[in-house]
DNA sequence: ACCACGTGAGACACGTTGTCTCATGTCATA
DNA sequence: TATGACATGAGACAACGTGTCTCACGTGGT
């Protein structure tokens, strides 16, 4: 067996350990043993445990984005739908806030968490820029304070009161944002 | 040493570390070096990991409420920035996120994170709902999920986006809120 | 003075972790 | 085909953490 194959036999057993056990059960010998490796082979490849979480996390970090359509009503509903089937299939709102917690503790990861929040919302940031851009958002708008009321609205229902997130849910936080901010 | 003062000094020891060093540092054995016992008293008290961390978060649901005054606005402000204080001194954030995360696999914990959240925000549930009730805001108002855009933009930019919430943010959110549903 | 009881210290078995060595299998090259 | 470089799996090993147990000690109430 060659060495890429192996590694990526041991970050998909990475990423299926952290999803259905937790992340207290990712360890070299778990990885180890549902990769069906070696224990000194993980050992061998990631001697840390926080460089397997970080590169076990990295590859989740990839939310399918829409293509614009010019209507920002339209647009900003697909990318939130995106963010939505993200969270709950993907469990990203888990991974988030595995990262979260741990990152307080482990600055290595802080960057991981950075990485996944700024990349998970790239598309949506983009889209807010360019409506307020093209005069259809108020210039007023706090680019971050309002990725942040749409995204933690999300992410707190999803994540902390354990709702699985609707789409009335998503419309609903979209459309009061833009009762504030369309004109 | 009276039984209660030794339950006592484990439970502050058992925040202490929750707080200063993490979830994964809170162990028996941590627990009664900090707390100054032996270890066998530690495990006589609480054989199960997951009640320590049950016990000693409890006590940490203690948002101060002040008293409403009858403006609106200004009741609200003063019951988000109790729990802005809330989230920044009393470290609530981790507390919370640290919950949400172990939550999924420790069913007991599910609970105490579900009663965290919601004696935590009961104070501004109230004024909603007497705001609803005398008219001043929107009758339509969804009363959680205007809790989850007040308290997920808050929790959202403390714990995931590391920032450190100042007054402005916490207007900033309510007048977005007010501008929407304020009559 | 007595006793009940919570406690601290430590012994013990057990599982986990991180490191190391070595025989084996695989693949590219001569 | 023979050869050599290399990644791997198996397992030995010490160190450490965990959960349970026993026992001597000190305190407070009787």
């Amino acid at each position: 067996m060659g060495t890429d194959s192996t590694r990526n036999a041991i970050l998909d057993a990475a990423r299926q350990v952290l999803f259905d056990e937790g992340w207290e059960a990712l360890s070299h010998q778990r990885v180890a043993e549902v990769a069906g490796v070696g224990r000194a082979t993980v050992y061998r490849h990631w001697p840390q445990r926080v460089q397997l979480l970080q590169d076990a996390c990295s590859a989740e970090v990839l939310v399918m984005h829409a293509e614009p359509t010019g209507d920002l009503r339209g647009d900003l509903l697909a990318e939130l739908e995106a963010i939505r089937q993200e969270l709950l299939q993907r469990r990203a709102g888990r991974v988030l806030i595995a990262l979260a917690d741990r990152a307080a503790w482990e600055p290595e990861l802080a960057e991981v968490k950075r990485r996944f929040v700024s990349e998970g919302l790239s598309a949506l940031r983009n889209l807010l820029e360019a409506g307020v851009k093209e005069g259809r958002l108020d210039a007023g708008l706090d680019l971050d304070g309002a990725l942040a009321g749409l995204a933690g609205a999300l992410v707190y229902r999803q994540v902390i009161l354990d709702q699985d997130l609707t789409k009335a849910m998503v419309e609903r936080v979209l459309d009061d944002f833009l009762a504030r901010y369309a004109l």
